[in-house]
DNA sequence: GCTAGAACTTCCGCTGAGCGGAAGCAATCC
DNA sequence: GGATTGCTTCCGCTCAGCGGAAGTTCTAGC
């Protein structure tokens, strides 16, 4: 038979994280083809490593006969020190936004060119929200995005400016227009968006500070901004300052 | 030199799993030698590997020179299908209860002969709480953890029956009694406990079933239920019935 | 029921990626 | 200075891993 033509030069760590990390927000389930495909290894070879894996428990098989993300790399991945002073110390003041206003609530940092989500509480109105714990979203869609770009380094603006995906019908697609923006959310304080990443949803966010460092954002998404702009930027800053005071 | 002296019938995978899953709850952090030991593996192999996750974002090296799981298993890791529609459905529910009592509430289920935290929320009040989300404690010593115990099979029950291990100068170790209290908790469709666990915290839980069938607990945490026990059970009670109505 | 195709599983001989003891290096303590 | 602890590098042996190919199961369309 054939024998070994494995690419030199790689590991079979290597290979075992392309199959880990083959899925993603859109491919939760993935089939064994699907899986070596993503992952750039041949079928067989691939097929001996997710039964390792499975064995070992960091990855299941689901009823359909597919593969999934095991229990095992779920409690492991919760250990990861991702941002967790932040996290702890913002909780409290997540839950007092959201009692009061009864919105999705999101607490985000920025992770180079884009939002990376850290904490979600789910509102109780049937507004459409895509953001996920863990996933990340365009910077300049999204209300926390929009707060964390205004106070991002020159050249991440810059990179951002020059590909600004239209992702609905109202996403600001227009350099110059976004600049604007941007000089208004450092003024204000505050940034809003209105059906620029999902269609029915709208977005306030506000920074929050440790010094005079923007290190995350606070935002709420709802159906209309119409009534309330204000009530909510209020409990937004309000936890912002909380917890930038509890950082230190 | 030596050469190759690796236990036979083992795989790069199972060694790359070992050392994953040598990190935990009380050990965020390790240095190599640590991590080497806890895996089971040579110093020179553990470096090797630790050094090739580290490459591929699975561990992250901490400022204090030692391994940390990384960010790319943490977003890895929130992709996993644990309880996600349960999760999922639970949570408006978790956050009535949590705004009603500014407690520490609780989401769980039995996983063999443990409670397996799903979801947290923190309470307002400084009680001392030891769970984590993605991590169990035993089930004869929490209030989510009597409520699954008395309605999980016989063998279960015998099982950890034979193995209660004292917390605190208050938990249950007398099988008699833990079965009276676990008979009681069947009529009366909830439990409770106090400090059996932890020093100054007491908890009240309830299940959740779909159908007839017991699926998970839902329980807050106080520092003491003189007070209010019944307004707590009463709030838990609603969650656990709206939990398990959309459960279908 | 039959056939076509896709998806999954097993086989097997070649080979270089992986192995780890040992030596080297660095920091900390007494 | 010497001992201890902990991390990094080296290197030649060897078997775990590799993947093309063949075999098997599942699904779909007719």
């Amino acid at each position: 038979m054939a024998g070994n033509t494995a690419v030199p030069g790689t590991t079979v760590t290597s290979r075992v994280l392309a199959l880990l990390t083959a899925f993603d927000e859109q491919h939760r389930e993935l089939g064994l083809s699907a899986l070596a495909e993503r992952a750039g290894l041949p079928l067989s070879t691939a097929h001996r490593l997710v039964g390792e894996l499975v064995d070992g428990g960091a990855l299941v098989r689901t009823p359909s006969g597919g593969y999934a993300v095991g229990r095992r790399l779920w409690d492991v991945g919760l250990l990861a020190p991702v941002e967790s002073d932040l996290r702890r110390v913002a909780e409290p003041f997540l839950n007092d936004v959201h009692a009061a206003t009864r919105a999705t609530v999101h607490l985000a940092v920025r992770d180079d060119v884009e939002v990376l989500y850290l904490e979600r509480m789910t509102g109780r109105a049937s507004v459409p929200v895509v953001s996920q714990i863990g996933s990340t979203l365009p910077l300049h869609c999204t209300g926390v995005g929009k707060v964390l770009l205004a106070h991002a380094p020159v050249d991440v603006q810059r990179r951002v400016l020059a590909d600004l995906r239209r992702v609905t019908p109202y996403t600001v697609t227009q350099p110059g227009l976004l600049l604007q923006q941007l000089e208004r959310v450092r003024r204000s304080g505050m940034a809003t968006t209105s059906e620029e990443m999902t269609l029915g949803a709208c977005s306030v966010a506000v920074p929050v500070r440790r010094g005079d460092q923007v290190v995350a954002a606070v935002g709420v998404v709802v159906a209309s901004l119409r009534r309330d702009r204000t009530r909510l930027a209020t409990a937004l800053q309000v936890a912002a300052q909380g917890i930038g005071r509890s950082l230190g």
